[in-house]
DNA sequence: TTTT
DNA sequence: TTTT
């Protein structure tokens, strides 16, 4: 049946950013969002929500959030919602995450939101990191630990260099 | 700090729908709903894979739900995501969730994805009901149990019939 | 700088689908859409406001809606804005379209909004068609022409048949 | 029938924004933005392509965005594409646009993009003017010039300074 | 805990 | 230029 799944953060990083490698090569990046909102309650005050979302990034998106996002940085992230289920002593466990499938920077230079040498914005900043999931190559890969986590990004595999767009 | 939250779902809901009303009068519907999704896996396989969504309604969004969707119907949803966050035994749980900002329902003529009344697509049907939050009116209400849950949509109360686009 | 470019929109096609392939071997499709929608107006009554928009549709997506969209097809289409350009007697002249990176027919069965055989809705229907872009293969392609239009969908080409995700 | 129509966009805003008022005395400003991006060709290089956009922010939003953005400013807009149409000389003419409904600055401290004063980001900045249509109040208006334009967001006017979430 |  |  019809089905469509979409979801655009922008948040803050809450940690800084491990990258790692699963077998079949492909990198992971697990990131915390923190998305802040503000709101009006029903008595007409303002208050602040923040919603705090996992995030999963595969391949070479995953590695460029590792190398330029650092605690604080303020990031877009496009991807779909994704349901992670587990069992512990029995007990079937399941959690929102998000996958995200472009990661798009958002602090002046991809300076990180934690660095300090953030300069003017617009001024002459060249463009920076933006990613989305590589679609070349492809590197053999894919293995059982692969899916269910790996899906679809990684599988192409790709990350050859010119893939960054910047 | 820049933030922005926004879903996009379309699915099946997964249980017939019961509205309930909260202590300032404002209904409130929590549909549950089932993102079927196809990808290939890294071996290049399709695999089904479903995102269950638990999606909180408001007001009369949440009063059109209960009347025109039922176990199956497909739906598309707009929202935000949202961190519900509580306590049991000490121990600190929360759980994403989508509230949902708009609803648009996908079954021709409205008739319910359960529903077998259903006649041929593309005929001569009207206009479905197409719901978004009230923002007129107001009753009064507002109470604190209304916040942290009841938050800005049923704030406004409304409801007036006349809010049916339809 | 940052930048993110996405529409999401569902409606009617206003016409039936013809698929053309380019010079490398890409399939392109333009449909029609009409997208309806019922606001309220200052004064506070509904009118029907009706927003056309062409979306232009690349490689197996493209064939994917010329076989089974046809006039009056409810359809989901996730794409992007693009600004076409050109020039008419020394004028500059540009328009807006979307790129349709998704497709989601909305349909029961797929039976196309046109057609009288759909059936009742919720019933015993299979998975309808949903395309992606692909992005595997590559088939050499990728001429002067290509770009400008051809972009980056059909550059893959891929179009092998287990693209089809039903 | 079904319908949804929505649009995110990041970009930067292209000149300095004039607001006026109509007779109903709702705000209106006609932003231009750019949105640069970076994609592949057929032939595997990357090139730029810019899609510029007119933007029409209505009431609060309108008066938010003539106040923090100038020529170059980030900023991300949450909206829907609508139809334009008018007449020249007898002949039908007509524009896609987007109508803003949310917008989200995003340079650091709300400084714009022109300006130089930004400091480092992520630092001790504080949340940034972020607008929503107000809902509240009731202004009477409503007039033919309204409509076509005015749409629902102004409608319920407001704009009280309370509408400022910041 | 589930829908198609 | 249009669909429901």
């Amino acid at each position: 049946m019809a089905s469509f799944n979409r979801v655009i953060l922008v948040g803050n990083v809450t940690r800084d950013i491990e990258v790692r490698y699963i077998q079949s090569g492909s990198a992971v990046a697990e990131i915390g969002l923190a998305v802040n909102d503000r709101r009006k309650t029903a008595s007409g005050e303002w208050v602040d929500e923040t919603t705090f979302v996992d995030v999963t990034l595969w391949g070479r998106t995953a590695e460029i959030a590792g190398e330029y996002l650092s605690k604080g940085s303020p990031v877009l992230i496009e991807g779909r919602l994704k349901l992670d289920t587990w069992e512990t002593d029995g007990q079937k466990r399941s959690k929102l995450r998000v996958v995200g499938e472009k990661m798009q920077m958002l602090s002046p230079r991809g300076a990180g939101g934690g660095g300090g040498q953030a300069g003017p914005s617009g001024g002459g900043q060249r463009r920076q990191p933006q990613s989305t999931p590589n679609r070349g190559g492809g590197q053999g890969g894919g293995d059982a630990g692969n899916y269910g986590g790996g899906d679809d990004y990684d599988s192409f595999g790709g990350s050859s260099s010119d893939d960054i767009p910047f």
